[in-house]
DNA sequence: TTCGAATTTTCTTGTTGCGAACAAGTAAAT
DNA sequence: ATTTACTTGTTCGCAACAAGAAAATTCGAA
């Protein structure tokens, strides 16, 4: 009657202990970043929901800061993992097409993590200097990324010569950034979301198509 | 010797009085948002730099949410003047260039209003439902006075007549987010938020030229 | 019209509850 | 035993509200 069968919690090494925490925090960070938003997840709830005591989350990471910030690299580094396996080889717009399409299929699935992460990223307009230092390396690696597909694909004739790479990898960023402010403020508005892919995709097909094929370029839709 | 000479605080009206404590309270809020950020701000210091107690901004306001959403609201309409100012009854892409000329110019002269504006705006992101609404609207006027600018542009032959309206509309109107999100993390770097601006003006160019003329569209920078 | 309560509106001081941050302790692994 | 993982206890600051003080307005007389 009073014998209750426990789950194998037997003797976690110290490792296994820390990378469990880890995930659990990590997790109910998300899950809470989501349904309350930034202000409204506490490193209370976070360490409660993660099945830990009120200030799990507070000794583990210092600070909400820094478990943001952490959350951010944690998610960040998964999200260019996937954009890697999705771009692999490819040169030029046919890169920035499947960046793009990658993108879309990211925001689509709605990862409660990605979300997460774009929330905080939207967040690094703040005063916060540890989340808007990670937000800067990760926009920089991406725009560093952009100008790659963008340079090979002049090196294979395959992007007009007199590019302005920095420029146009500068536009690409900014545009992602507003679309996905416009998601992040109607996540049910999947149309207008697609619709706003695509239409950055043209966008940098007509910037970077050779002159010769400018007329020829798609029309949206 | 203890005679005080005082400013003629004399008898102020009550519209005076609530008029004169409301531009006080919000320029104080302003200064606090851009200072420390939304999170930052607090209702007891927004109090007293304007010169009242600390619970003045959170009595007149109700909640530190609604004082965030009457600032936004007042800076708004004063910003709704100044592009229609800006844009006078120009038409097509000449409305469509002048709207994004002004936006720099505002951005430029880092009116800390705009600042406050637009970190406000990124705050809509999150739960409050208040603040989220009073964006909402802002952003659906602001994507109706671009589509008008195009069916204008159509109307007087100066748009191709088979343009998406309301995608093109959507995609000016996300990239300036997307813009604007730079300009906040790097307010310092005037000539890549220049540079932003004049590629989104390139960019509503090539998508709304009429055909014949679009292989004459001119270079970035 | 003018004086002066009574009333309404504006603003302040008092209080509560909650969360972040830290301190000091307990339990678990090495 | 010693280090590492985690919990309970405490402090401080802020948002939110309550109840009171001060300033303005209304209104009924003379």
């Amino acid at each position: 009657m009073d014998v209750i069968v426990r789950k194998p919690l037997a003797r976690r090494s110290h490792a296994e202990r820390t990378a469990q925490a880890e995930t659990k925090l990590v997790d109910a960070a998300v899950a809470l970043i989501i349904e309350r938003g930034i202000g409204g997840m506490t490193l209370k709830d976070v360490g409660e929901l993660a099945g830990y005591s009120r200030a799990m989350a507070g000794w583990r990471y210092g600070s909400k800061a820094s478990l943001c910030a952490y959350v951010v690299r944690a998610v960040g580094d998964e999200w260019i993992q996937a954009l890697q396996q999705a771009v692999q080889d490819k040169v030029g717009l046919a890169a920035i097409h499947a960046a793009t399409d990658a993108h879309y299929r990211f925001v689509r699935t709605d990862a409660a993590r990605i979300r997460a992460f774009y929330l905080l990223w939207f967040d690094s307009i703040g005063p916060d200097l540890e989340l808007k230092q990670v937000i800067v390396n990760i926009h920089a690696r991406r725009q560093r990324d952009v100008e790659a597909w963008i340079k090979s694909g002049i090196a294979h004739g395959l992007i007009r010569a007199d590019a302005d790479v920095s420029g146009v990898a500068a536009q690409f960023c900014a545009t992602i950034i507003g679309v996905v402010y416009q998601w992040l403020v109607t996540p049910t508005a999947r149309h207008a979301i697609k619709a706003l892919h695509e239409g950055l995709k043209q966008q940098m097909t007509r910037a970077l198509i050779p002159l010769a094929n400018a007329v020829s370029a798609p029309r949206l839709r």
